[in-house]
RNA sequence: GCCACCGUAGCUCAGGGGUAGAGCACUCGAUUCGUAAUCGAGCGGUCGUCGGUUCAAAUCCGACCGGUGGCUCCA
């Protein structure tokens, strides 16, 4: 092989020759000039590099190309953007300290340590003057530096001094120029300021230094970059759409609950509408878990203070508990209850179990109160009054693969009726830790056997398990991309051992038994949430706190519009009637709304033949003629299969 | 809890040192209507709370309460 020249392997296993020194920018240029223009980074053996930077005999090279739809090269984008940006805020505030600017998903941020926090006017300015860095088109110039010079360079940089401090000796020290802004930097970059055209600010925000709460506060600048304006403007109208689905705005509009500052924050009050959704799901869950030999049981919403130091809650948790009560004098200290493990636990332990007993499945719909720290607090997504679906299992270790694999089973069934998407994650052993070993591979393994078993995807979050067990989680997405724990899937070997739960074995001896505990919604108040931004406020038939609403069209119709909802809600249908001095039109467009699935126009025709003209929600045959029966067989039918659409395919 | 911003009628919002405004909703009246807003009148607010500055505060300042966006946390 010659010293002048290197091959190098494309995607499609083809070998250029190049001449030595050759970056991936000449190879792009030597393929054809439309790549070249297109180019922005490359893939080098699997990694992510500059353009720019000299490839290596044997490497096998992809070009990323200006692309929105390739992750890679939206992140090496939204890098230089973040660097775009701190060039940006250094040239308005050259004091300001930099910390971490990286990519995220749908975006990016970059730390300044300033004096004083950016204004929404501070935002505009730094965007205008963003703008200017663009135009000035400098190039990502990377240079590899010793630690000596790194920390010269940055010597007015407190927070990259330790950022560099903690970089290991072997690993190779970059940094990114761009006009007059230099980075410590892994990169990579695409090649120019002026590649990142159309970006916007989004907000700005207090972010700690290093996510540690006892460290400084920074100002974090958010903002999004995109190749092209078409996928940057789609990106805006998606938030839009987000905010127009707002749970917390929906819930207003359609009435469904309030939070009430007279009550207290992150209290819900369910009004008729929303306390519906609630029965219904409440109603659905226990049918489900009936049929899985679940027991129901109720225990009290406050205990002895005493119950919760013995299961060590107390101790971990005090802070977000609601504080201790004593009646007038000196009597026992008491809490309201911020879970219900251990109220079941004595339920177990209240006689002697036989190995013959277990699985023993212990469910209560129950109010828990957490006192959530009020920044924490977030509509029905994270609140201080919460209503579990809890379950406790009490099983023999070889019961639990199948334990597992139940619940696994019931949340995809929950999920798949809902047409709700979701991601599991199996959360393994954390440093600080109860239990042998020996009991978490066990624990391990079996979660992976039932997560197998059940055939669906996971992630693994390597030490995100709880002290007492590993777990898995299941994530949803709210409307605007925040992910929120949904069910939960818990090991306990924390609980069987401080209440001393013991089963008697075919042995004859006590044994310990295991303790799952699981939600399959987690809480009722953030699946409604959560519901409410999937549907848009438009809930499946079942599921509508109002079902069906018949609009007499004149006076003259109400009685026999009147005697329709009587017929329909003795089929066992929400149905009410709105017979109010308004246009016809009028009460259409308030039925269409309020998300009502049905409306059910009622005139001189349809008293007649007994039948009514019935608007569907999002049918595309704007209405059917069938008579009242037909109808309510139909809608009957739309409950019972919990149908997540209203079409009732007409003639 | 921390940083920033916000708080005017039931809702959405305008106003911005000189005694408070619109649309919708609500009430009443008229209208009796065939598929997304009929017309008119009326009711409704110590401008989040408390304190300060001022001849005068919804408006300026401070604290507190609540909300929003993040950060941190989430059994």
């Amino acid at each position: 092989m010659s010293q002048e020249t290197i091959a190098v392997v494309l995607p499609d296993e083809t070998s250029v020759e190049l001449p030595a020194g050759s970056a991936a920018a000449d190879l792009a240029a030597a393929i054809g000039p439309g790549l070249s223009r297109a180019a922005i980074a490359a893939r080098v053996d699997g990694e992510l590099r500059d353009l720019g930077r000299p490839l290596e005999q044997g490497a096998r090279v992809e070009i990323v190309t200006r692309r929105d739809d390739d992750p890679d090269a939206l992140f090496v984008l939204r890098h230089s953007a973040a660097h775009v940006l701190a060039t940006a805020v250094r040239q308005l505030h050259p004091g300001a300290g930099i910390g971490f600017g990286p990519p995220i998903e749908d975006g990016f941020y970059y730390d300044f340590d300033v004096a004083e926090p950016f204004t929404p006017e501070d935002l505009e300015r730094i965007e205008a003057t963003m703008v200017d860095v663009i135009e000035a088109d400098d190039g990502f110039e990377r240079r590899e530096v010793s630690r000596e010079e790194a920390e010269e360079l940055f010597q007015d940089d407190p927070l990259k001094l330790e950022r560099l401090a903690e970089i290991p000796e072997e690993e190779t020290i970059s940094v990114y120029r761009d006009g007059p802004f230099l980075d410590l930097c892994r990169g990579p970059h695409v090649p120019r300021t002026g590649e990142v055209r159309h970006f916007k600010l989004l907000h700005a925000a207090g972010a700690y230094w290093r996510g540690d709460e006892k460290r400084q506060m920074l100002q974090r600048i958010y903002g999004t970059a995109f190749y092209s304006e078409e996928a940057l403007e789609e990106h805006l109208e998606r938030l839009e759409e987000a905010r127009r689905r707002d749970h917390r705005k929906l819930g207003q509009e359609l009435d469904l609950f309030s939070i009430q500052k007279d009550i207290g924050p992150g209290l819900i009050c369910w009004h008729p509408r929303g306390a519906r959704i609630q029965l219904e799901l409440r109603r659905w869950i226990e049918r489900l878990l009936e049929t899985r030999g679940y027991e129901f049981v109720y225990t009290p919403h406050v205990s002895s203070e005493a119950l919760f130091e013995r299961s060590g809650h107390l101790q971990a948790y005090a802070e977000h508990m609601f504080p201790s009560m004593r009646g007038e004098g000196d009597g026992e200290a008491y809490r309201v209850k911020p879970m219900n493990c251990p109220a079941h636990t004595l339920i177990y332990a209240s006689r002697q179990r036989s190995y013959r007993d277990l699985p023993l499945r212990l469910s209560e719909i129950a109010n828990v109160y957490r006192f959530e720290r009020s920044g924490t607090l977030h509509g029905l997504l994270r609140v201080r009054m919460l209503t579990m679906d809890d379950g406790h299992i009490f099983c023999t270790p070889d019961q639990v693969e199948e334990e597992i694999f139940t619940a696994l089973d019931l949340v995809d069934e929950v999920m798949r009726t809902l047409g709700l998407s979701y991601r599991l994650d199996l959360a393994t052993r954390p440093e600080k830790r109860i239990g042998s070993d020996d009991v978490w591979d066990r624990a391990e393994a079996s979660l992976h056997q039932a997560l197998e078993r059940i055939g669906v995807e996971y992630g693994m979050d390597e030490g995100g398990g709880a002290f007492y067990g590993p777990k898995v989680d299941i994530k949803f997405r709210d409307a605007i991309g925040r992910e929120w724990q949904g069910a939960t899937i818990q090991l306990d070997f924390n609980l069987p051992e401080r209440f001393e739960l013991e089963y008697i074995g075919p042995d004859n001896a006590p044994h310990r038994p295991v303790m799952i505990h699981r939600a399959i919604f987690g809480t009722l108040e953030r699946f409604t949430g959560v519901l409410i931004e999937h549907f848009a406020g438009a809930f499946p038939v079942w599921l509508s706190p109002d079902q069906v609403r018949v609009l007499p069209i004149a006076d003259g119709h109400a009685e026999g519009a009147a005697a329709i909802v009587a017929r329909l809600r003795e089929a066992g249908l929400r149905a009410g009637l709105d017979a109010r001095s308004e246009t016809l039109s009028y009460r259409i467009r308030d039925g269409e709304l309020m998300k009502v699935p049905y409306l059910l126009v009622v005139g001189d025709r349809e008293l007649e033949a007994g039948t009514v003209a019935v608007r569907a929600r999002g049918a595309e045959q704007k209405q059917v003629t069938m008579s009242v029966d037909e109808f309510a067989t139909a809608v009957s039918d739309k409950v019972r299969a919990k149908a997540l659409d209203a079409h009732l395919g007409g003639r």
